[in-house]
Parts: structure tokens; C-alpha cells; sequence
RNA sequence: GGCGACAUAGCCAAGUGGUAAGGCAGAGGUCUGCAAAACCUCCAUUCUCCGGUUCAAAUCCGGAUGUCGCCUCCA
């Protein structure tokens, strides 16, 4: 598989140090909100990266970290008059139920800061030791940016850039503004652990290099993150990491593009944010997953609700094809009539293109485009009556599906029965336009009678009232049934 | 100010040297009591613009314009 590496800013092979055995590491979130859309890529993105390593058949190690104590957490905590504890437990308990629901794989490890202070002590007290790292007199302890060599290589600075426009709070005693904090003291009422330089808490750079060395041999094979975490936190991890080891610390950067709000970055900070809730309350998970990977995760993401009902219709067609094709392989009769070998050669074709999208810096956009071409090539062979019910044809669908299911395991997607996928969805859609399905169940039982007398004055009159709330009719050798307009 | 990314049809979006995937929307057709769905066909001689390299460029180089990001917490 090639894989854009940050550092260095182009595709490489990836090759793991150890033969078929991975290690990823990927910066979660810090505890003290509800997890928005940009979260979600970044979650979803790795866990397709997490998935495909696996499929291809690497024995992945996957630690995603939950920093649970931070100045937003303290912050947040003091706000609603709660310890900072609680407010970290309480919205990783919140994170998990938006990942369940996004189908993101737990991780094999998930380390949390808290639980892991004596390291990070470790850590520290090593770098002072190697004399990248000093203690104030207030008890803070900063790392040395000018005493490893390699700083600003993740990110292509320069160090002599950066100092010109850093900026220095008058409270900190560093030695130079690039300094950043590996420990900090506690202000009273702080949450705080013991330590040689007395009560304080790990700065927030620290807990990545401390927990990955914990649970990994470094260096890692793969970092990862969103694209605003490479400066200054993974330049940071970098400096403590390779200046405390002497190794490198990874060996592949990978970093996901921003979800944006009107070609604007979504931020916090900005306040043009979407929480995964918002979109959840109106959007079934798997559209929302489905939406996040039709763009290449390196690009950035133009959110919109249109565009996630774009994205709907999208998933809809798919579901349907793999539907027809569950109706099709129920019959049990089939024909030894010739079928066109051409037709094989192309899903052949579609399997190989399907890979080398993957294989290609994770190019699910690519991807996808293929799963389309495989449910127009089932949808030909459906409609046409010899080809569905001959032999070839029936191996073809068998085919296709078994494809599906695999396509689906790596994208978290495609994965349910695709009768009540499509049930779900008609009813989320109902909901979201206020059409009761009861009623609408009603009238196509009065329908039915018409139909069946005949009468379809009566049966278009119950059609055109209907379309008035917005559904739309299909008549199937099944009986009627309905969807949303 | 420093560093970086991006610019492909009405919209979204793949494609990094060999002659423009896919989706949505749209048009015509098959099917249907009429529809819908599905399927078929059509829909960018051209990839922001201007130069250059090459037998060959959306892809490489230089310049211009525009958009966005990082440099401060941020996925």
C-alpha cells in the first residue's frame, strides 16, 4: 500500500519495520464535549486505515489516547461545578456511543493520560537528565526546542520563523518563547499528581511519546491525526520523543483534511460546528459514514445537509441494488444458458480497480466509485431475463455480493440487510419530512381494494394524495410499497 | 509577515506523464393500467489563466489569479 507521509510531504511504499506487524497510533480527543463532525472523520478515516491494514492481513496495533485532563477539561469542569474526572468520564462514556453508532472499531489500545503519570514523570525527568528539558523555579518543566536538532522537520518550519513570531505570556518562565511545557505546576484547587517538581499535571504534548513508548516499540509505523495537530503537537511529540530515544518516533504521518463549514474550517473555536448528535438525530450513522468517505481523507470536506442527502441517495442506490440481487438469488431454478463472458471480465476488473484505489494512499472516494460500477453491473444483469436467471448469472451475483460484504467489512458500510437498511431509511426520511408511516400504511390499503376492483380512478386519486405528503408509490409484483419523495 | 495546501462538467468528486472514474441533477428510451424503482443511451476535445519542458501534460517546471489552512486550544 502507498501512503502520503507528512513528513517528507509525498506517497511511500508503506512498509512496517516489522514484516507483517503494525503499529498505529492516533491522537483522540480530549474529553470535555460532545465529539462534532470533524471528529468523526478523523474517527472514521483511521478506522478504515485500521480496517485495510487488517484485511491486507497485518497484525495491527492500534492505540487511540483519551487525554482526560487538560485546561478545557479543568475549565469545563469549574463551569458546571464538577470535578474534572467526572467531566472526562462522562464525555468519553458520550464518545463511545457516537462511535458505536458509526461503526468505529475499538481500538486495541486506548490508553488515558491519567493513568499513565508516572511515565510521563519518567519521560520528563529523562529529558532533563539529557539536558533537553529544565524545571522553573515555579515547578513547570519545558522542553528545550533549540536542543533537538530536528525541530519543525513534520511540519516544514523554521526554526528561526517560528521564533520571530512566537509569542511569550509573561507568567512563564522559559528560557526561549519555542519552549513548550512538558509538566505544569498546579494552581490550587487543580487537579494535580506528586512529582519531583512538586503537585502539578503533564503538559499536553507529553502523554502521546509516553504512552506510545509504553505499549509499542518505537518506532511507531503509523501516526496519526488531524491535519492541525502536525504543528505544534506532533512536532512536539517528535522533539521529545527521537531527543529522549534517539530513535525516530514514526515512521508514517498520516493526517486527515478538516470538515468545513462553507469552504470554512469547522472549529470550536469558530463556533460553525456540528455536533455528531446534530447530524444523528436527522441522518441515519451509516449515511453520515457513508458521506465522510466519498472525499479522499487528505481533502477537505465541505459539510452540508444537502450534501449529506446527496450522500443519502447515494447509500439508498447501493442498498437497492444489493436488495434486487437478495430477490434474484432466492429462486432456486437455474439456467445452463450461455452468459457472456465480457461481463465477468468487467466485475474482474472492478475487483482489481477496487484495490488499487485502496492501495493507493486509502482513495475511498475511488473506491466507491467502483461499488457503483459493480451495482450498475448487477443492476444489467437483473434486468435482463436471461442473463438473471442462467447460471453464470446467478455465479456473477454471488459474486458481487461476497465482493460487497468485503468492500463493506474494510468501509464500515454496506454491511446490513440491505431489505431493512432500506426500511430504516425510508422511516428516518419519513420522520425527517413529518410523514406519519400509519397513515401512509392506511391508504395503501384502501389503494390495494381499488386496485384490486379495478377501480383506478379511486387508486390514482389515493396516489396523487400521497404524493401530496410527499410519498411516493412503487407498485412491485410484491404488493405496494412506499418511500419518500 | 513566515510556511503549506488546493483550483477538474450545473453541483459533489476520483484521477500525479500516455490521451478525463463515479455520484447527484438533467434529456431521451425500455418497463408499467398510469407511475415509481431499475436498466440502456446521452451529458467536460477538456481539467482557473499565461508561459515552458516533453513524441506526449489535468498531471512536471515558472509566473498570475482565486480559495483555504497552519504559525494560539482545535480532528
Amino acid at each position: 500500500m502507498r501512503l502520503y507521509n507528512t513528513l517528507g510531504r509525498k506517497k511511500q511504499d508503506f512498509i512496517p519495520v516489522n514484516d507483517n506487524k503494525v503499529s498505529m497510533y492516533v491522537c483522540g480527543i480530549t474529553a470535555y464535549d460532545l465529539c462534532h463532525i470533524g471528529h468523526a472523520r478523523s474517527s472514521v478515516v483511521f478506522d478504515v486505515l485500521y480496517r485495510y491494514l487488517r484485511h491486507t492481513g497485518y497484525d495491527v496495533t492500534f492505540i487511540r489516547n483519551f487525554t482526560d485532563i487538560d485546561d478545557k477539561i479543568i475549565k469545563r469542569a469549574n463551569e458546571v461545578g464538577k470535578e474534572a474526572g467526572d467531566i472526562a468520564e462522562k464525555f468519553i462514556n458520550e464518545f463511545y456511543v457516537d462511535m458505536d453508532k458509526l461503526a468505529v472499531l475499538r481500538p486495541d489500545i486506548e490508553p488515558k493520560c491519567t493513568e499513565h503519570i508516572p511515565e510521563m514523570i519518567a519521560l520528563t525527568e529523562h529529558l532533563i537528565g539529557k539536558d533537553h528539558a529544565y524545571s522553573t523555579p515555579s515547578g513547570d518543566v519545558y522542553f528545550k526546542v533549540r536542543s533537538f536538532e530536528g525541530y519543525g522537520k513534520l511540519s516544514g518550519r523554521n526554526i528561526d520563523d517560528l521564533e520571530s513570531g512566537a509569542r511569550v505570556d509573561p507568567s512563564e518562565e522559559k528560557q526561549d518563547p519555542l519552549d513548550f511545557a512538558l509538566w505544569k505546576s498546579a494552581k490550587p484547587g487543580e487537579p494535580s499528581w506528586e512529582s519531583p517538581w512538586g503537585l502539578g499535571r503533564p503538559g499536553w504534548h507529553l502523554e502521546c511519546s509516553a504512552m506510545s513508548e509504553k505499549y509499542v516499540p518505537l518506532p511507531l509505523d503509523i501516526h496519526g491525526g488531524g491535519q492541525d495537530l502536525s504543528f505544534p503537537h506532533h512536532e512536539n511529540e517528535i522533539a521529545q520523543s527521537e531527543a529522549a530515544t534517539g530513535k525516530p518516533f514514526a515512521n508514517y504521518w498520516v493526517h486527515n483534511g478538516f470538515v468545513q463549514i462553507n469552504s470554512e474550517k469547522m472549529s470550536k473555536s469558530l463556533g460553525n460546528f456540528f455536533t455528531i448528535r446534530d447530524i444523528l438525530d436527522k441522518f441515519l450513522a451509516e449515511t453520515l459514514r457513508y458521506f465522510l468517505l466519498t472525499m479522499h481523507y487528505r481533502s477537505p470536506l465541505d459539510f452540508s445537509f444537502d450534501a449529506l442527502e446527496e450522500a443519502e441517495k447515494g447509500i439508498k442506490r447501493v442498498y437497492a441494488a444489493l436488495a434486487q440481487v437478495d430477490v434474484e438469488l432466492e429462486k432456486s431454478k437455474w439456467k445452463k444458458s450461455p452468459f457472456p463472458e465480457e461481463l465477468v471480465t468487467e466485475f474482474d476488473e472492478i475487483e482489481k480497480s477496487w484495490k488499487e484505489a485502496m492501495e493507493d494512499d486509502m482513495n475511498t472516494a475511488g473506491a466507491l466509485g467502483h461499488v457503483f460500477s459493480a451495482i450498475r453491473l448487477a443492476g444489467r444483469i437483473a434486468e435482463d431475463k436471461n442473463l438473471r436467471k442462467s447460471e453464470g448469472g446467478r455465479d456473477l451475483f454471488i459474486r458481487i455480493q461476497e465482493n460487497m460484504k468485503v468492500w463493506g467489512s474494510v468501509l464500515g458500510i454496506f454491511e446490513r440487510v440491505p431489505a431493512e437498511f432500506l426500511t430504516e431509511l425510508r422511516d428516518n426520511r419519513a420522520a425527517r419530512a413529518g410523514i406519519d408511516p400509519a397513515k401512509v400504511q392506511g391508504l395503501l390499503d384502501a389503494r390495494k381494494d381499488a386496485r384490486k376492483n379495478k377501480d383506478f380512478e379511486k387508486s390514482d386519486a389515493i396516489r396523487d394524495e400521497l404524493a401530496a405528503m410527499n410519498v411516493e408509490v412503487k407498485d412491485t409484483p410484491q404488493g405496494a410499497t412506499w418511500d419518500v419523495a
